[in-house]
DNA sequence: ATTTGTTTTAAACTATCGTATGAAACGACT
DNA sequence: AGTCGTTTCATACGATAGTTTAAAACAAAT
C-alpha cells in the first residue's frame, strides 16, 4: 500500500496526523499567516514529528495549497449554489432583491461563522497581498466562475438593465460585501467602539437597498 | 553634531543612504513585504552596507514605521482637503455627485499613478493584514478621520438623508472604492483579460452614478 | 515469529535571518 | 597635520528557517 492509494482511507480516519495537520496550519496560516508560521509550530500545534509535514505534504507550500483545495473550491460552490436556487424557485425572473439578498449572504456567510470561515477569510487575504499558491488558481477557479454566475443571474433578473453595465453593477455589489467582510475583521482586530455601528445583518440589508436602487437607476423604469 | 539633530540637513540631501533605503524599503516591502524582505536585499538596493539600516534607523522595524509617517498622513491630508475644497466651492451645500466624484478620485488618484502610490496601496493591504505597525497608528491616524470628514460633507449634500444610513452610505461608496484599487492590482498582477473591461475612469463615473442613485432611494424626493 | 511496508522519531544539515562589533574611511575644524 | 564626530565597511554572532536522513516503532499479513 502506497502512500499516494490511500489517501481516501486517511481521508475518513478523522484524527489522524494528516488531518492535524491541516487542521493546525488552518489556525496558524490565518492568525500569523504563511511566513510567520514555522513547520516546528505546526508540528507542535499538531502534536507530531517536524519531520511529517514533508512526509505527508512534500513541503510547507504543499500542505498550504491543499488548504485552499480543501476550502476554497467548497466557497465558490456554496455561493454558485445559492445564485442558481433563486433563479430557479423564481422560474428564472428573480426579484432583485432577492437574488443580491441571496447572493450577499452566501458571500458573506461562510466566512463569518464561527467555525472555520472566520479563518479562511485571514488566509484570503493574506493570499491576496502575497501569494503562495502554484499558479493563479485563486482568480481562475473562485473569482471568475462566481463572477459570471451572478452576472447571468442579474441579466435574468433585470432584463432592462443594459448588457455593459453588468460587471459594472457586479463589481459594486462584491465591492461591498467585501468590504462587509473586512469591516468584520477590522473590528475585531482594532477594538474601535466606532465601528461598532456597522452589525452584519443591517450592513446586508443595507447592501441589499443601496444596489437596488442603483441598478434600477441605470434600468430606468424597468425591474 | 548627533545623529538626531541633523535630520533636517540630510533631509534635502536628497540621495544620500538615509533617503536611499527609505526608497528601496518602500519598493522592496510592496513587493514582497515586511516578513519577505530582507535587511539585505534593503541594502543592495539602496547600493549600501547592510549596518546602514541599524545605524540609520535602530532596526527593521523602525525603518517600515518610517515609511507610515511620511506617507499615509499625506494620503489623509490629500482625501480630507479634496472634500473640503468641494464643500467650500458649493457654498457648503454641494452636489451628490461633484462630491462623490471628487471624493472618489482623491481616494483612488493617489494610489494609482505611477509614482510611488500604487506600492503604498500594496503596502498598505499587508498592513492590514499582518501588521508590523507599533501601535494601531493606521485605524486611528488615517480610517477614522477620513470616514468622518465624509460623512460630515454628504450630510451637507444631502440633509433630507436619514442620520443613522449616513455611516452605511458611506461605507459603500468606500466599499466600491477599495475595490476599485484592488481590481487594479489584479489586473496586473494575474494576467487576466476578463478582467480588462473595468477602466479607472468609467469604473468611478459607475461608482459615482451607482452610489448616487442608491443614496437617493433613501433621501425620498431630496437632493 | 518474521517479514513487509508505513509511520514516527531525534538529530543533523544548510541557508538565511536581524543584529552587533570594531576597524577603516571620511570631512570639517583647529 | 592632527583631532573628533560621523559614516561606511567586512565580518561574526546567535537564532531560526525548511528540509533530509537513518534508525526505531508500529501494524498487518504470511
Amino acid at each position: 500500500m502506497t502512500k499516494e492509494q490511500d489517501d481516501s482511507m486517511k481521508s475518513h480516519a478523522d484524527h489522524g496526523v494528516r488531518e492535524r495537520l491541516l487542521d493546525a496550519a488552518e489556525n496558524l496560516f490565518s492568525e500569523r499567516g504563511f511566513g510567520g508560521t514555522s513547520i516546528r509550530d505546526l508540528a507542535a500545534a499538531a502534536g507530531c514529528n517536524i519531520a511529517s509535514v514533508n512526509y505527508y505534504f512534500g513541503s510547507k507550500e504543499n500542505l498550504y495549497a491543499e488548504l485552499w483545495r480543501r476550502h476554497l473550491l467548497m466557497l465558490r460552490d456554496t455561493r454558485i449554489a445559492s445564485i442558481d436556487k433563486v433563479v430557479s424557485e423564481s422560474d428564472g425572473r428573480p426579484s432583485l432583491e432577492n437574488l443580491i439578498r441571496s447572493f450577499a449572504y452566501a458571500f458573506v456567510g461562510p466566512l463569518m461563522d464561527e467555525s472555520g470561515g472566520r479563518r479562511m477569510i485571514r488566509i484570503m487575504a493574506r493570499e491576496m497581498v502575497d501569494p503562495h499558491l502554484p499558479s493563479a488558481m485563486f482568480g481562475k477557479d473562485v473569482i471568475e466562475p462566481t463572477l459570471t454566475a451572478m452576472q447571468q443571474a442579474l441579466s435574468k433578473a433585470c432584463p432592462e438593465l443594459d448588457q455593459s453595465k453588468v460587471p459594472l453593477v457586479v463589481f459594486s455589489i462584491v465591492g461591498q460585501l467585501v468590504h462587509t467582510i473586512r469591516l468584520k475583521a477590522m473590528i475585531e482586530w482594532t477594538h474601535d467602539e466606532a465601528l461598532l455601528v456597522f452589525e452584519p445583518a443591517k450592513v446586508i440589508d443595507h447592501v441589499v437597498a443601496f444596489s437596488a436602487a442603483g441598478i434600477r437607476a441605470y434600468a430606468k423604469g424597468g425591474c
